[in-house]
DNA sequence: CTGTCGAA
DNA sequence: TTCGACAGG
């Protein structure tokens, strides 16, 4: 997928004011894999609960706030039956890698037994419990999908209720979604020199209009494209990568017509699959508002429950206040 | 990943 | 002021 699409940088000033639906599980996944010690220990509260999810989410929204970007996170609900397989998988995968971090460990191979950590985060319920809790404290909307949350997240965008999706996956553009954003993070954030201003690491932003238009493709070839290539809920073509799936769908027109000419035979229904893509599950049952964080709610969820350092979270939330004051003085737009 | 603190 | 190493929980 990634051969296929075409990324221009985006600055975090022309996203100020815009609404961007996150994949709030790519989120967590990330901040679990990437919040660790060098050995890969996750940060922990005293009572042993990794809190990575909760340093990530809270740092990293209250960035996103005082950059008027305003986000919404959406979640997962049931995943769809045919990505049974694909789930267990990764759970293998990961149990796998659990034992490998522990050997590494053992051996004392630091670096090593991090990158098997990684590869061991996995996302609990409860984690997701109390990163929704924390949103409501800071005043940031989320959504819960009734099954693929990438898929509610490009519906959003579709409506024009969100200007973009944020994700590391492609998934979205097969779901319609006109806008993706990858890397959406201010790491690498300098103060310059004369003011306020950051200089920072630049996103990239994906165009679904540009993607088709520069193979000459439509949605539904892209789909067929990626079906041909796998998916979370089917397997691919062996022998068929970016550029003979592209030149198949070229030449036949639609998937069908490839099945039909090539005989390729697939595990999964795949009228079932490309339904999943293009007549995704979605709710209209949500509602976005902005609001001001609560300080007191906050300070319960992170410091009380979790060990953070009140100075730390503190200082964040005076960041975002401070913001606010002014966005509201020049009354860019209204925000809170 | 993000913030902080000390060295350059 | 900028950069890199390191701690955070």
């Amino acid at each position: 997928m990634k051969e296929l699409v075409i990324a221009q940088q985006v600055s975090i000033k022309e996203l100020s004011g815009k609404v961007i639906a996150i994949d709030a599980m790519n989120a967590l996944y990330q901040f679990l894999a990437t919040i660790r010690q060098p050995d890969g220990t996750s940060l922990m509260d005293r009572t042993g609960r990794v809190t990575s999810h909760l340093s990530g989410l809270f740092y990293r929204t209250i960035n996103f706030l005082e950059e008027g970007i305003k986000p919404v996170y959406v979640f997962d609900g049931k995943p769809p039956a045919l990505k049974m397989k694909t789930v267990d998988e990764r759970r293998k995968l990961r149990e796998e890698a659990k034992e490998k971090w522990e050997e590494a460990l053992a051996r004392g191979e630091i670096e090593e037994a991090r990158k098997f950590a990684q590869a061991a985060s996995f996302i609990t319920d409860e984690m997701i419990s109390e990163s929704k809790e924390l949103l409501e404290a800071l005043g940031v909307p989320y959504v819960q999908a009734p099954s693929e949350g990438e898929a509610q997240a490009a519906y959003m965008v579709k409506k024009g209720d969100a200007w973009c999706t944020a994700s590391q996956d492609y998934d979205s553009l097969l779901f319609g979604a006109p806008r993706l954003i990858r890397n959406l993070a201010i790491s690498g954030r300098r103060k310059l020199p004369g003011k306020k201003e950051y200089v920072k690491v630049e996103p990239e932003l994906i165009s679904l209009e540009d993607v088709l238009r520069i193979h000459g493709i439509t949605r539904e070839q892209l789909v067929a494209i990626g079906i041909l290539l796998g998916t979370d809920y089917n397997e691919g073509v062996k022998g068929v990568g970016v550029k003979t799936a592209l030149k198949l769908i070229k030449e036949h027109g639609s998937l069908k017509e490839i099945i039909k000419v090539k005989g390729y035979v697939f595990e999964a229904s795949v009228e079932e699959v490309e339904k999943i893509f293009l007549e995704p599950e979605v709710t209209d049952n949500y509602t976005l508002s902005w609001r001001p964080p609560k300080r007191e709610k906050i300070f319960k969820i992170l410091c009380d429950e979790h060990d953070f350092s009140q100075e730390r979270v503190s200082k964040a939330l005076d960041r975002v206040e401070a913001t606010r004051k002014e966005t509201k003085q020049t009354s860019i737009e209204r925000f809170f």
